[in-house]
DNA sequence: AGGTTTCTTCTACGGAGTAAAACAAATAGG
DNA sequence: CCTATTTGTTTTACTCCGTAGAAGAAACCT
C-alpha cells in the first residue's frame, strides 16, 4: 500500500509518546490500553523488528536497572524517515476523511 | 486488531464518498487517485467482498447502462456496522494521535 | 459480425498480524 | 546462597490480509 499500516502506524506512535521508555513491554502495555485488549508479545515485538529492518525505528540496549526482574532492555526511537511515515499517513487520512456526503438524505439521484 | 485495517478503512470511505456510484471499478478509480498509485484490480474487489462477508458492506446488481461498454455493475453501501466500525477508528486515530510529546528537546531526562 | 470497452470473477502467492512457548537474566527473601 | 518470582526478549508457526494479473462476461459501436 505504500503507507504505514494500522499497526505500524500504532506502534510508531506508541514509541514516540513513550520516549525514552519506550522498550518492548512498555509499549505493548501503552497499546493495550488503548484499544482496550491485551495484545499477545509477539504482535508487538515482531512487528517493531519490521519496523527496524525498514528503517523507520532504530534501537538499542541498555544496561539493566536495579528493579525486581529488571533486566536488559531493548529501547526504540523513530528515525526521520519513520517521522516523515507518520506525517504521510496522517495526511492520507484527512484526505479520505474530508467531503464526506451526510448520509441518509439521498434526494433526486 | 479488532479494528478496521487500513485498507478497509479507505474502501469504506471511498464508498461512502461514491454514494449511489459505488461500484468496484469507481472504487479503484476513486482509491488510485488518492494513493497517488495505481491499484489492481484485485488490490479493490477481493477486500470488497470482504467487506460484505462480514457484514460491513451491502451489494447488489443493476442493470446495464446505455454507454459504451456499459455492462451490469455490482453497486456497494455502507451498513449501519460499516458506520460502526468507521466511527471506532476514527475515534481510535484521534485518540492515538492525542498527547505527544514535542520531539527533540529532551531536558532533564 | 467482430472488435472494443467496461466491468467482475477467479486464483495464487508473499508477507503482515498474532498467539504462545521458550529463553534469559536480574532481584528478593528466607 | 539458592531458588522462586519478576521483568523482559526471542523464536516459531500459523492464519488471513493485500495484491497482481489473467480470465471471463456482457454490453455498445460501426
Amino acid at each position: 500500500m505504500d503507507y504505514l499500516s494500522r499497526t505500524e502506524e500504532l506502534l510508531l506512535l506508541a514509541v514516540w509518546k513513550l520516549q525514552d521508555e519506550a522498550y518492548g513491554l512498555a509499549v505493548r502495555r501503552h497499546l493495550s490500553k488503548l484499544l482496550g485488549k491485551e495484545m499477545s508479545v509477539g504482535a508487538v515485538y515482531v512487528p517493531l523488528e519490521r519496523l527496524v529492518r525498514n528503517g523507520l525505528l532504530e534501537t538499542w540496549e541498555s544496561e539493566p536497572t536495579q528493579k525486581r526482574g529488571g533486566r536488559r532492555k531493548r529501547f526504540y526511537r523513530l528515525t526521520p524517515q519513520g517521522m516523515a511515515a507518520l506525517n504521510a499517513v496522517k495526511q492520507l487520512q484527512e484526505s479520505a476523511w474530508q467531503n464526506l456526503p451526510s448520509l441518509g438524505l439521498n434526494l433526486a439521484s
